[in-house]
DNA sequence: ATTTTTCCATGAAATCTGTTCATGTGGTGT
DNA sequence: ACACCACATGAACAGATTTCATGGAAAAAT
């Protein structure tokens, strides 16, 4: 019944003091505002403004609903305005989605200087997914999948953003520590942290424990990787994290790591998008910095 | 840009779950619904939906836009009941003004039932008039004027609703309770209490004291019925009000009331109205009610 | 007091927007 | 593989909005 035209037309009748004038700052002519709001009035059944002579004064009616259009109009352009800057690319959420426990200390990295240079942007992590994360970006729950295990799958593309190495962490007490580089069986008297994700995940039984056919002597599993690494220190067990981050907290903590293997275990953090669609300019600015943060963060050698 | 339909159309897809279904309760045709969505988006610059087979889901900002119209749509409804509440003369407000002071404890009288009959219908009442009450109906500050002292004005019409007899009013012990009828030289030695307007709107003066150049010992005057009687009841002074009046609060305070000269001051309530346009069917109510009230009111005889 | 100007109303014609009709395309379920 | 279902699209149509031309009435100017 009332559109937005009869909203901005009471406001506008009532900023200029006049139906011509109102008429001309809405780009019409005279004519058609009188027609427009005689034909309002019909519909709504009831006088809204009052003929005073060569005057225009709102009834009550027209009051009331002068009122409501100072209040509602400004929303509605406020609409306009965020919509622009959706269109624009400006605005929005870039949902991200982490399958890698230690990669969060990365990705925060990238996302500061992200946050700086989109402040109409926000970001979302999202770090459970029922079905997986390739599941989620496929279902557009999120956007961008960090993860160290690429799956293939039709409309799904991954890019290596980041070359790391996942080695053992362990004490600097421990007797480990001197180690050129860890084997299998250097486990079997040790208890493994790991974060609480499926063994089908975890590097460290795929490429170097279940080929081996050996394990820890026991398995346990930690949220917080500060709590991880804390356990290490005290040596009460061995945690398995890429190199990097084992050097960024040796500084606070007495851990040391050591290659697993002979050639060690690399990685590369992979960021996966949809291939379908045409990405959002912050998107693509994202991954711009994603590709940056490789050049600075690689720190293995 | 955005206009309620299309706020209208995100709420229905919403809802329906398909673009179809949604077409059906807006009573459209599937087509024309696909061309208007594919305008906006179009207009707007931006996909609001993605075509997922052959569903039809939000993006980020069609999610914005679905929950912007899930909070205005209402609201514009509410603004449809409103107008169709002022049309059928439901709603509004009734704003009367009172140029009588003691006449206020009538009008409540009046207000009582009114108020019971229109639920939807506010009453105002207003009492200083910066160029008098007639002014003020005549420039719709307000739309029904009470008063004792009709002005005969193009445009203003005046009906008598309730006729009284203006009195004298004193206190029980005074010698002048013993009087069939006062005279002006009875007030020589008296203090003469009024409410706080102009002398010339004072009966007591225009019609007896001045015709017969006598004057009160002191005038003064006092804003409350309540307060002014006290001082009458307390024998420090006289006053004079609507007859029913004193009858009502006689039976609280010791005072009585004297006629005033031979046949006494007699008087009407006149409700004054705006010829010229139509009145709303609760301004036409309260009349009616007005009218009924004089024949339950007239309490003097 | 008369004239001029200003502002709003109105009918008919033109234009524009939104709608329908008819048909096409592609994903979904059996 | 088939029918079905949901959305897309182009052309034609209908209705609503807008303009043009004009009239009337009040206010301002002469």
């Amino acid at each position: 019944m009332i559109e937005r035209t009869h909203l901005r037309i009471f406001r506008e009748i009532d900023r200029q003091g006049s139906l011509t004038a109102a008429a001309e700052s809405l780009h019409l002519t005279q004519s058609a505002l009188s027609h427009t709001i005689r034909k309002l009035e019909e519909r709504v059944g009831t006088a809204l403004w009052r003929r005073e002579g060569r005057q225009l004064r709102p009834t009550q009616a027209g009051e009331y609903l002068l009122r409501e259009s100072l209040r509602l109009l400004p929303q509605l352009e406020r609409i306009d305005e965020v919509l622009a800057g959706y269109a624009a690319g400006e605005q929005g959420t870039l949902r991200i989605g982490m399958e890698c426990h230690p990669c969060y200390q990365w990705l925060l990295k990238v996302v500061d200087p992200f946050l700086a240079e989109w402040p109409g942007v926000d970001v979302d992590v999202k770090q459970e997914f029922q079905f997986g994360g390739v599941a989620a970006l496929f279902n557009h729950d999120i956007d961008i999948l960090v993860t160290p295990d690429p799956i293939e799958k039709k409309g799904i593309q991954f890019e290596p953003v980041f070359p790391y190495e996942q080695v053992l962490v362990v004490s600097r007490d421990s007797a480990l520590a001197r180690l050129e580089q860890a084997e299998p069986h250097h486990l079997s008297d040790q208890v493994l942290y790991t974060y609480p994700v499926a063994v089908e995940r975890l590097d460290i039984f795929q490429q170097f424990l279940l080929p081996a056919q050996s394990s820890p002597r026991k398995h346990k599993t930690v949220e917080a990787t500060e709590i991880m690494l804390q356990m290490v220190a005290a040596n009460r067990g061995v945690a398995t994290l890429p190199q990097w981050l084992v050097e960024e907290y040796s500084k606070q903590l007495p851990i040391a790591s050591v290659r697993l293997g002979r050639g060690g275990i690399h990685k590369h953090i992979h960021l996966g998008t949809r291939t379908d669609e045409a990405r959002s300019s912050f998107g693509e600015s994202f991954l711009a910095l994603a590709f940056q943060s490789a050049g600075v963060g690689k720190v293995s050698t």
